[in-house]
DNA sequence: ACCAGCTCCTGCTTGC
DNA sequence: TGCAAGCAGGAGCTGG
């Protein structure tokens, strides 16, 4: 599932639930997601105050009390699920057990935090704070796309001699931490740029025309909730609506929505993963 | 160093 | 209707 919107999304619904609220006890249901659980997470969360959360890329961190920090990353289908009774609201979007309903976190104020991954793709690790970002998994991570350090002049050089296709390049999370297939394949869509060019071989006003393209995008599907195609549910069970405006993500042999374009939507597969694009107006 | 391909896992969609 | 193949939003690892 879940790209940066699809994240960012998920730790907005999560935050007014556990920000600043103590955490009563944790359940872990299954051992191991993709990789074995931190030892003894379920006891060394049991108590602690959530500080805040914030979200890095693709990944949910959760600071606590303890001085640790509780990295979440939601992998393909994972979900974070809020039910429970709070503030008089009685909240019924992840009531029934389901299979894969792997770790449970109750909250102090009522709130029941389910994480369900049918594809166990998705990870957890507890580490300290202070140094969380050298985690392995975020220590290679490149600038964040909505942040000030991704900009012209950073993507020209992180690209200069990649002859790799700018899709793949942009799917790197060491190039650009956040973006995934979908959001891709919209940029260079709205940027009006072939998806097999070589990524270094790209015009630097071309270039630069991608950065405020990729950031428009990104606001956008934040704005909508991000995109449920399968798996994507909002913290409070609802679904996202950016897939409503996908302008070739998912839409293969339709025709392209630019202004007098008259093109047709291809699906290729470019190392692996399905690519949509528009062959006549991105070049 | 760079890059394409494979892999983990489960479930939904597609086509015969 | 039934069944199997194909495909899925991530990302680490392997080997050329």
């Amino acid at each position: 599932m879940p790209e940066l919107p699809e994240v960012e999304t998920v730790r907005r619904g999560l935050e007014p639930v556990m920000a600043g609220q103590v955490i009563a006890d944790a359940e872990v249901r299954r051992p191991d997601l993709r990789w074995p659980f931190p030892p003894n997470m379920a006891k060394r969360l049991q108590g602690q105050i959530v500080r805040g959360l914030r979200r890095r890329s693709k990944y949910i961190l959760a600071d606590l009390s303890s001085g640790e920090t509780l990295i979440i990353h939601l992998g393909m289908s994972g979900r974070m699920l809020v039910s429970g009774q709070m503030r008089g609201e009685f909240f019924r979007n992840h009531d029934a057990k389901s299979a894969h309903d792997h770790v449970v976190i109750h909250m102090g104020n009522g709130a029941r935090i389910t994480f369900n991954d049918a594809r166990r793709f998705g990870a957890m690790d507890l580490v300290p704070t202070d140094t969380a970002e050298d985690h392995w998994l975020l220590s290679k991570l490149g600038p964040e796309p909505l942040g000030n350090s991704f900009n012209a002049a950073y993507l020209e050089n992180a690209l200069n001699g990649r002859r790799t296709p700018i899709k793949s390049a942009l799917l790197d999370q060491r190039v650009v931490a956040g973006l995934g297939n979908i959001y891709v394949c919209e940029a260079l869509h709205r940027a009006g740029i072939n998806p097999k060019r070589h990524a270094g071989r790209i015009a630097s006003p071309r270039l630069g025309a991608l950065v405020p393209v990729i950031r428009d995008v990104l606001a956008e599907a934040i704005e909508a909730g991000g995109s449920s195609l399968r798996d994507h549910r909002q913290a409070d069970g609802e679904l996202g609506y950016f897939q409503h405006r996908f302008l070739v993500y998912d839409q293969a042999n339709k025709p392209c929505q630019t202004l007098g374009c008259g093109g047709t939507v291809r699906r290729i597969v470019q190392s692996g993963r399905s690519t949509f694009y528009c062959p006549t107006c991105q070049r």
